[in-house]
DNA sequence: ATGTTTCTCCCGCAATTGCGGTATAAAGAA
DNA sequence: TTCTTTATACCGCAATTGCGGGAGAAACAT
């Protein structure tokens, strides 16, 4: 098993890297105390994971973010920081952060976010959780609030559809014929109040129909 | 302080009930076997929080969930399970559960998270974390990784048609002839590689180009 | 000066779609 | 039982779309 590559950004770089390079299934590839050279620094070591701290000196720790996500979209980022800033946590996981840990946590509770970001996961408490939540069901649920009273199969003809299908391919997907397709199509235009496969399509989507 | 009052909905209740009776600042207001009467119970019990076992007998627990959402918006839903199944989870989230836990957790872990979500967290595992990360990330960012060189006069026509023009209506809007949007049409969909209107459509809205 | 790209426009033809009918059978409600 | 809804299926016709060409003008790069 090879061990976890971690490149450290802090301040304070110390206190950290000597507990990653002691500790067994973990190596620290670099630690450094600004982001000058960002992409050239991580070239070099080619860490698995970084652990980036939030209040950086000169390049901001979300700017950060983004570079290395950009060019290194490989690369796992575990965001630490004193306070528990949630705008600032949450710019940081909007930027492409898979994490985020308080620097009170204990050292044990470091490792296994380290591990946990390395293997896919994404660590972070529940006030940062939540807010992600509450903004992905917001966006998931804009309420389709217009009932158009479409029948069983209507919809499932119209799942169909918003895969770019044809009529011939939908009729064969839902097992009817061709022109049985047909007539559901122009009942389901009628209920929709369109007269286009584009802007059944579109209605359907923005609408959250089906 | 008055007591988080909490209802647990689990097959196998007692365990849980002694506990959260048991613990200073918790109180067990009641504790169901299956999901019969839903509606009715909790306007009896009135919870803050709801323990809700995702391997319900009788209505599922992710079922349960929504109905409990769209009644009583303000409770908050703690959903446990015994896998580690991220489909479930992740459609509880989606259904509106607010956090997730382990039943393997310990009890402090328990109590710690019926507290996180009672004051506005979501306790959640990294991979759930993730999962939601990824799909948020997806929604929010312009995701303008593949590049199909299409030129302004084209964007500009696609514009239109995901607005559900025809390519009448489109040559009318942006100031073409008919037959020039034809061409236009032709061009695009050997550069998206799609052979019809529907998928146009629909790959320009997925991944976000215009 | 020459080639490339972009935008422009037209023709033709096959396929698909939109819309108007008609019609039968099964299921459910009145 | 009769009426309504849902799903089934077909016909015809007009309109739109998909796809194969060709072709000119302007802008831009080499």
């Amino acid at each position: 098993m090879k061990p976890i590559k971690v490149t450290i950004f802090e301040d304070n770089k110390h206190l950290r890297e000597s507990l990653i390079s002691g500790t067994e299934g973990f190596s620290c590839s670099d630690a450094l105390a600004d982001c000058d050279d960002l992409v050239f620094q991580l070239k070099k070591s080619m860490p698995d994971v970084v652990l980036m701290d939030i209040e950086m000196p000169g390049m901001n720790g979300i700017e950060a973010v983004k570079v290395i996500k950009q060019q290194f979209p490989e690369i796992q980022i575990l965001m630490q920081t004193i306070f528990h800033d949630d705008d600032n946590i949450f710019n940081a996981v909007c930027a492409g952060a898979s994490g985020y840990i308080l620097k009170t946590t204990s050292p044990e509770g470091y490792m296994e976010a380290i591990r946990d970001v390395f293997n896919g996961g994404s660590p972070m408490t529940g006030s940062v959780a939540r807010r992600v939540l509450d903004l992905f069901q917001q966006n998931i649920t804009p309420k389709g609030n217009t009932d158009y009273q479409l029948t069983p199969k209507e919809k499932e003809i119209l799942q169909q559809l918003i895969k770019g299908k044809s009529y011939k391919m939908i009729a064969d997907a839902v097992g009817s014929s061709y022109e049985t397709v047909r007539t559901h199509m122009k009942n389901i235009y009628a209920k929709l109040h369109v007269n286009s496969n584009t802007e059944a399509v579109l209605k359907v989507l923005q609408e959250k129909i089906v």
